[in-house]
RNA sequence: GGUGCCAUCGCCAAGUGGUAAGGCCGCAGCCUGCAAAGCUGCUAUCCCCAGUUCAAAUCUGGGUGGCACCUCCA
């Protein structure tokens, strides 16, 4: 398995710290908002990782915090006079319930802010005996930059000159103005927690150094996990400063690869608060069915940049009807898990860098070869047989093709709607025994105006959603 | 201003040195009472210029055009 590392921007050959084992960090939501798109992509990418990973054996201990501490939090909390736990709980909920209607995995792990304070007070302090940190005259404690000579070298800045003169007055006391806050001092303010080094609240940056000390390192490897993952924007200065701490404070560095995904843009601009195009998750689901939600968020390389609009997602969602229509034809027929060349070659192509673009044409093109032998030879016993161990592996590895094909043809369709159009099909159904073709023919006009597909087939008439 | 990424058929999108995957759309045909679905066939020389090489979409240099990060951010 190869996998590109994008610190050192190259792709490298996957080899675990402990043989057949894996330790994966990514980052998670800030609970105090709905999810969006992007958060939906960068879950998707890393359930697909953990996949793929397991898929060659791996087991994968995969970890995905939940920042349930954060000045945002805070505001909304105050801003609707709730208890903060009332908004986290919520938007903790809300995130589950999302990441699984589009068949994210919860992982192994999900360590939250809040429960990982003993863990930040113990970093903290060592970096302040290590002299990698200090604590300002208004309880503030900064991360010294300046201390560590590896600084910048994750994410491949160059330390301004003048940035690194400039002395931050006002009300920081930062020594170095790349200095950034460990622990924060909050004297005027109910939300605090009492650490050894005054009231506050942690950094953002502390948190997901701490909860990889505390659930996942190698105490005593070079690096304290395998892969940390999370989207582009978090390189720097996220990821950069998690690095600083854990490199500084401990004796080993982060991570061993470090993989980011690429953005969600809308309709050619990033979402963002501020241009108020953001677009929830909890509100596409509405629209679309997750799994075609899914597909379409995965269907290209997960680093590049996605442009999300909807004229691309419903091209998907056609190309995913094709994997359901074949999986229509051979309903009813057990699934399969054995090895076909077919799944063979679909994990390969997996194993380099999530090749998904390749994935796709190759199911494209299973399923093609599956529909033409099955008009030209329909009972075809060992060739149905192999098509299951396709699908299954599919569904397995990709996610793509879990829900009972009739069902999801029928997304969105209420039940009353689903009678009237079953009782004009027998009506219609009669008419075509009858010969009475014009009949028939503006039965199914009827029918169509519902917005939905139907076809003749051997096994009878079915009908789809358009 | 600093750092970095990208530019492949009408649209989406792989391929990153050996002669252009796949999907959508379109056209023709098979099948069908007619459709739909399915199948078959057809449809690009890879932004521009120069260079390296037996060989480049793929490497180098220079353009042009997009975009991201540098502040909270998936």
């Amino acid at each position: 398995m190869h996998i590109f590392d994008s610190v050192q921007k190259t792709k490298r050959k996957f080899t675990p710290l402990e043989e057949g084992k894996v330790t994966l960090y990514v980052c998670g939501p800030t609970v105090y908002d709905d999810a969006h798109l992007g958060h939906a992509k960068s879950a998707l990418v890393f359930d697909l990782l953990t996949r793929v990973l397991e898929a060659n054996g791996y087991t994968v201990t995969y970890a995905r915090n939940i920042t349930d501490i954060d000045d945002k939090i805070i505001k909304k909390a105050i801003e609707q006079k709730k208890d903060i736990k009332e908004i986290t709980d919520f938007y903790t909920d809300a995130f589950h319930t999302e990441m699984q209607a589009i068949g994210v995995k919860r992982p192994t792990l999900e360590p939250k802010a809040t429960q990982s304070l003993e863990a930040m007070y113990a970093l903290v302090q060592q970096l302040l005996d290590k002299g990698h940190a200090y604590q300002t005259t208004d309880g503030d404690v900064y991360f010294d930059t300046a201390s560590d000579s590896k600084y910048l070298s994750l994410s491949h800045r160059i330390q301004n000159e003048e940035d690194k003169q400039e002395r931050v007055e006002s009300s920081s006391f930062k020594r170095n103005s790349a200095d950034f806050a460990l622990w924060k001092s909050v004297k005027d303010d109910s939300v605090t927690f009492e650490s050894p080094f005054g009231a506050g609240r942690p950094g953002w940056h502390l948190e997901c150094s701490a909860m990889i000390e505390k659930h996942l390192a190698y105490k005593d490897r070079e690096f304290a996990i395998d892969i940390h993952g999370g989207g582009a924007d978090l390189l720097f200065p996220h990821h950069e400063n998690e690095a600083a701490q854990t490199r500084c404070a401990t004796n080993h560095a982060l991570a061993n690869y470090w993989m980011h995904n690429g953005f969600v843009n809308i309709d050619g601009e990033k979402m963002s608060k501020s241009l108020g195009n953001s677009f929830f998750l909890k509100d596409a689901l509405k629209e679309y069915d997750g799994e075609v939600l899914r597909f379409y968020l995965l269907s290209t390389h997960y680093r590049s940049d996605f442009n999300f609009n909807t004229e691309d997602l419903m091209h998907s969602k056609k190309r995913l009807d094709r994997l359901y229509r074949l999986k229509k034809r051979l309903f009813g027929l057990a699934q399969n898990e054995q090895e076909t060349a077919f799944s063979k070659a679909l994990l390969e192509t997996l194993n380099d860098d999530m090749n998904v673009s390749t994935a796709l044409a190759l199911i494209d093109e299973m399923i093609s070869g599956a529909n033409e032998t099955l008009d030209t030879a329909g009972k075809h016993k060992q060739l149905k047989r192999e098509t299951m161990a396709n699908l299954t592996y599919i569904e397995k590895l990709l996610g793509f093709g879990l829900k009972n094909p009739f069902e999801y043809f029928q997304f969105g369709v209420d039940s009353a709607t689903k009678e009237q159009i079953d009782a004009l099909i027998a009506k219609r159904n009669e008419a075509k025994k009858a010969k009475d073709f014009a009949l028939s023919d503006s039965i199914r006009d009827e029918i169509l105006a519902f917005n939905v597909n139907l076809m003749d087939t051997p096994q009878g008439t079915f009908w789809e959603k358009i």
